[in-house]
DNA sequence: CATGGGATTGACT
DNA sequence: GTCAATCCCATGC
């Protein structure tokens, strides 16, 4: 039996069974793709049950389900009645916890994403958590889909994870506070407010 | 059944 | 820097 070169990891269930701000960080460097589409990781937040910024907080409630989910599925839902925005769900099963993918190096399909988002700079391909889900193609319809099945490719690094940097997450309006932004160091490739 | 908030983006001043 | 667009869904009357 062959052994899968260490750059192609897919990464399972196991990877999301765990602390929801470990698999945030882990994430960063990972290469994410849909129907070939996709890129390198270079932002996550994390968000966690006993966090009034996470959609669990309120309780369990059929929008909310998959998050409470098993891990490694994808929690998909429409922010500001416009973008979907993809997380990933993570900790065991009956924990509700999620990583929010803000931001991608994009590295197969650019042209595909252009025609779906216009002909942009690389750099404003993917850097917004409702950038990437456009660029890919990623829609309310595929919430709950298995990460690690078809159309979806998640991998582990190419190579050396790349050191990672940590801020407070964006564009919430509670907890603010919390240090739970994960980006890749230096990355071009993250959206708003660039992290020092 | 009506209401209002939200983990955003892009256009505009 | 500010601000509107736009829709799902949780909450409350």
């Amino acid at each position: 039996m062959r052994r899968a070169p260490a750059g192609e990891r897919r990464l399972g269930r196991a990877f999301f069974d765990r602390s929801v701000h470990a698999v945030a960080r882990d994430l960063v460097g990972c290469r994410l793709f849909f129907d070939g589409v996709g890129g390198t990781i270079v932002e996550t937040e994390s968000y966690e049950r006993d966090d009034p910024a996470c959609h669990a907080y309120v309780g369990l409630t059929e929008r909310t389900a998959g998050l409470f989910g098993p891990p490694g599925r994808a929690y998909v839902y429409l922010s500001y009645g416009i973008h979907s925005l993809l997380n990933a769900v993570a900790e065991p099963e009956g924990e509700a916890a999620a990583v929010l993918i803000r931001a991608l190096e994009p590295t197969a399909g650019l042209e595909t994403m252009r025609s779906r988002r216009g002909d942009r700079p690389e750099r404003e391909l993917c850097s917004g958590p409702g950038k990437l889900t456009e660029a890919l193609g990623v829609g309310l319809e595929h919430d709950g889909a298995d990460l690690s099945r078809a159309p979806f490719l998640l991998l582990g690094p190419d190579g050396k994870p790349p050191a990672v940097v940590t801020g407070p997450r964006i564009g919430i309006t509670k907890a603010v506070d919390r240090p739970w932004r994960f980006c890749a160091a230096g990355s071009p490739f993250v959206s708003k407010p660039w992290p020092r």
